[in-house]
DNA sequence: CCTCCACTGGAAGATCGGGAAG
DNA sequence: CTTCCCGATCTTCCAGTGGAGG
């Protein structure tokens, strides 16, 4: 039944990128000094998440190799390596400098100067989530090196802007903007289809059952595919040649779980701790909640470092903050 | 209106952990 | 092995904010 299962993977670079013709042509405009041999203009991406950032980045990446014979390119999800170190590392391993910086203990000076040595041909880096850099200026020094072209990807665009310093915002200005609206369902089901036609067999589910997929997901083609590809391989191993609709609901409320432990997986002891209290109590307030927390934990952690967590956790999108200062409440986001 | 105080978040310094040099 | 150095993490301290209650 599954022809190909590549391309049900949520992380397919597929050959057309279905529904975002105005956003490439502003992407590719921006970058278009680079056919030339010079940089691009740096690009921001923003939108929520399963809306075809990353995946319209990469597509462009794609095209411009095929373009450009003399390119260096390099994606960096600034989630796995928020710290200033962990980028510069990584943006230099992508041009192969970084063979004799093995340890954790070289100066981040070192690695900005070599950032300014490059002299090579043009770079374009992908930063994702680039909203969960721990140091923006992380984004002053890469911005100082002439031939890096940043393709920055974030959720919020003012969001992203409040947190930088001056001189920051200030390179950053002149940077083009695209936002990302989510997919309306005939948009995801387009998606689906796409996808279904080079991974499925013929047959294999009907239209109104990606339909019902598609409104699920609630615009985030992540999670569609990811129903998709579950309804898919469960049929598989049932030895069916058909998606069912029953298949289709259990798939759905699985991929939501799934979802949420995945998230949760990244969060540490300390703060899944919090998470589970605030979940567990709906609306609560700061210091209910940092007793809770420090009877449920062996050795918590000080008030500030918890208010440390709590901002982080609401930057990942698992909680809200309601209200300011006194009047303050976290609930669980969803 | 004024004072109190729960709460926030910046800044600075302490501590941890890992890799490298001696 | 010890010592040193770094980034990352955490604590300590504190100024600022705004709602509650006199």
């Amino acid at each position: 039944m599954i022809q190909d299962a590549r391309v049900l993977q949520s992380e397919f670079v597929p050959g057309d990128i279905v529904r975002r013709d105005a956003e490439l042509n502003a992407i590719t405009r921006a970058l278009n000094p680079i056919t030339r041999g010079e940089s691009g203009e740096t690009t921001c991406l923003f939108g929520p998440t399963g809306v075809g950032k990353t995946c319209t980045a990469k597509y462009i990446f794609e095209r411009l190799r095929e373009r450009v014979i003399d390119l260096n390119t390099n994606y960096i999800n600034c989630w796995e390596a928020p710290t200033k170190f962990k980028i510069l590392h990584q943006v230099l391993d992508g041009v192969h400098k970084t063979v004799d910086i093995h340890r954790q203990s070289t100066p981040t000076d070192v690695l900005t100067d070599r950032l300014h040595d490059y002299d090579g041909p043009p770079y374009i880096v992908i930063l994702d989530e680039v909203d969960q850099l721990h140091d923006t200026r992380t984004l002053y020094d890469l911005s100082r090196m002439r031939e890096l072209t940043m393709i920055l990807i974030a959720n919020r665009e003012e969001e992203l802007f409040a947190r930088l310093d001056d001189r920051v915002s200030s390179r950053l200005k002149t940077a083009t903007c695209i936002d990302f609206d989510p997919y309306s369902t005939t948009a995801l089901v387009a998606i689906l289809q796409d996808r279904v036609q080079w991974g499925l067999e013929e047959g294999a589910i009907t239209t109104s059952q990606l339909e019902t997929i598609a409104e699920t997901a609630a615009g985030d083609a992540r999670v569609a595919i990811g129903i998709l590809r579950g309804a898919a391989r469960q049929a598989m191993q049932d030895g069916g040649t058909e998606i069912t609709d029953e298949l289709i609901q259990d798939t759905v409320s699985h991929a939501k779980a799934e979802i949420k432990r995945q998230t949760l997986d990244r969060l540490t002891e300390d703060q899944r701790v919090l998470f589970e209290i605030v979940s567990e109590n709906g609306d609560i307030a700061p210091s209910d909640l940092y007793d809770a927390y420090q009877n449920r934990v062996d050795e918590p952690k000080t008030n500030r470092m918890v208010r440390n967590y709590l901002s982080k956790m609401c930057q990942y999108n698992l909680i809200v903050a309601n209200g300011e200062n006194r009047g303050r409440t976290y609930r669980t986001k969803v």
